[in-house]
DNA sequence: TATATGTGCAATTATTCGGTTGCGCAAATT
DNA sequence: AATTTGCGCAACCGAATAATTGCACATATA
């Protein structure tokens, strides 16, 4: 199945998960804790989360540190950018028809 | 049933939908021209939109302008925000990490 | 070697999601 | 007044989702 960062974030324990490892890298039991949920439940999530490229694996012996992928984070960032962009144009076309109305006036 | 705006921005058609009314203030059967889903289905994302707040409407006779509702896009701004944060901290760590081997160095 | 621990994976279930179709209603058009 | 147009709403359907439970397997520990 083809995931997207949007679908990584859309659920509220993801994002919870996704909050917890960005301070500190941690294993699934250890993030489950923080959780009412079971183990498996927060596991499914951060299989779903490495799908999308948000958190990345870190062995170690049969431990598995999970870690968030702060690059990948950019990703949703840049999507906001494209509004930014827009509004801003908006803005400068407003400008334009303002002076345009100045103009007209004398 | 209550949304977010997570929810609302998973969908890759409802983020072409506030891209395209981004630019400008559509009714569904106008969005419903970009797309090869019913208008129904567009109608359907809408309210979701509407739910979380994205978007907003105005009415003009029997015709409804959706537009954009900017504010509760720098929601999505404001949490990215918070790991900026955590990452800034990171590096102060950091800092004092390696200022604290230059001191025991010397 | 026997046991405990950390983990992923498969099967199951209830719920939600995205979509279609059909309908009713109010506003425009004829 | 009759018809067309734009819209929301409800019923339905197949697929995806989130969560639970049970299991298998590798790595520590006794």
């Amino acid at each position: 199945m083809r995931r997207d960062v949007f679908q990584g974030i859309a659920d509220p324990t993801r994002r919870a998960i996704i909050l917890l490892i960005a301070m500190q890298a941690m294993t699934p039991n250890a993030i489950a804790e923080h959780f009412k949920t079971s183990r498996q439940a927060v596991s499914k999530h951060l299989q779903i989360l490495t799908e999308c490229k948000l958190v990345k694996q870190e062995h170690s012996g049969r431990e598995i540190y999970y870690q968030l992928n702060g690059a990948k984070m950019a990703d949703i960032d840049k999507w906001l950018e494209q509004f930014k962009k827009i509004w801003e144009t908006r803005f400068n076309q407003l400008d334009e028809v303002l002076l345009t109305m100045k103009k007209n006036k004398k």
